[in-house]
DNA sequence: CGAGTTTGACCCGCGC
DNA sequence: GCGCGGGTCAAACTCG
């Protein structure tokens, strides 16, 4: 069962020490007599650096992040990284060059044999392919306004593990990974920050994805506590900017690049933060999204430059 | 009855 | 041009 404690140091570990200083000049700046805490310079770089803040509590990869990893791993020639997550992404090489939206994933199938990736995909088609004994599925989201498509097969090698090729993006959220909106989590930001405990329970955090949103929205918590306590009259452009932000990197910008699979696969959630892993409810008939040196595959650690 | 799956047919690109 | 293989279509079928 997950924890209703507020977090504790080992928890956040992951949280840039930068945090620390940037909330200090946050602080400093209330402190300073000299500035006009109305003036629009003021605000501006308050919001800075409430957005930097920000940014360490959720440090989760953004588009440029994809974009440095895939250019740093073309340039040491496919070298692999460490994805924050502990989980790998496979490119063609053929895509890299082209960079498409296709990319090929290899995980061990659930317990059911169903892998959940978040989305909700209908097949329409599937082929036998010339020396594979396992035939190919073709899926295709079901969002008729996605034209997000997946292959499916088993792998040679070992029949446990899929290979999945995905291709398009995504025009929408996850079936099941619905997030609230904007002010709901600015709601529940505020609630965080009157409430001493967060309430994991409620929130059912299973994914990393929850899991970073939950800790955004305790971080946001604090953050407007240590505003409203440092200043009584917070301005409310200031609010909607830690709203729109907090909203924004909790839901992530690789939504439509990378699957749900890639953040959740299923019920196996393994954190690598730095030397450490920490591992989630792990059952044994899990799915797990492996790397296979074998692969004619680069290897791209997307969070490679969190780390 | 609607949504999803199955499966044979068809289309198209590519190599010879 | 032809054959092969991969990808897609669509009618029939299944299931809840």
């Amino acid at each position: 069962m997950m924890q209703t404690e507020e977090p504790d140091a080992t928890e956040i570990n992951w949280l840039d020490s930068s945090a620390g200083e940037l909330m200090r000049e946050l602080l400093e700046d209330e402190d300073d007599d000299d500035d006009d805490e109305t003036s629009p310079t003021f605000i501006s770089h308050q919001s800075s650096i409430v957005n930097k803040l920000i940014s360490t509590v959720y440090s989760g990869p953004t588009i440029r992040d994809v974009e440095s990893a895939l250019s740093t791993t073309l340039r040491a020639g496919g070298s692999s990284c460490r994805c924050r997550i502990g989980t790998w992404v496979s490119v063609p090489e053929k895509s890299l060059g082209k960079m498409d939206s296709k990319y090929t994933l290899r995980m061990k199938i659930c317990g059911n044999g169903v892998a959940d990736d978040g989305y909700k995909w209908r097949k329409y088609g599937q082929k036998s392919i010339k020396n594979s004994p396992n035939p190919r599925s073709y899926y295709r989201c079901t969002n008729p306004r996605c034209n997000a498509k997946k292959q499916v097969e088993r792998s040679l090698e070992d029949p446990e593990t899929l290979i999945v090729t995905y291709e398009g993006l995504h025009l929408h959220y996850t079936s099941h990974f619905l997030l609230p909106r904007p002010q709901d989590l600015f709601t529940a930001a505020c609630h965080a920050a009157k409430k001493p405990k967060l309430q994991s329970t409620d929130l059912h955090a299973e994914s990393p994805s929850m899991m970073l949103m939950q800790q955004s929205q305790a971080e946001a918590g604090r953050l407007v506590e240590g505003l409203d306590q440092s200043k009584d009259t917070t301005d409310d452009s200031l609010r909607h900017g830690l709203n729109e932000d907090v909203m924004q990197r909790s839901q992530g910008l690789l939504e439509d690049i990378v699957p749900l699979l890639v953040r959740k696969p299923c019920n196996s959630t393994i954190y690598s933060y730095g030397n450490n892993l920490l591992s989630h409810e792990s059952p044994p008939s899990s799915s797990t999204i492996s790397w296979s040196p074998s692969s004619p595959c680069h290897d791209v650690g997307i969070f490679s430059s969190i780390l």
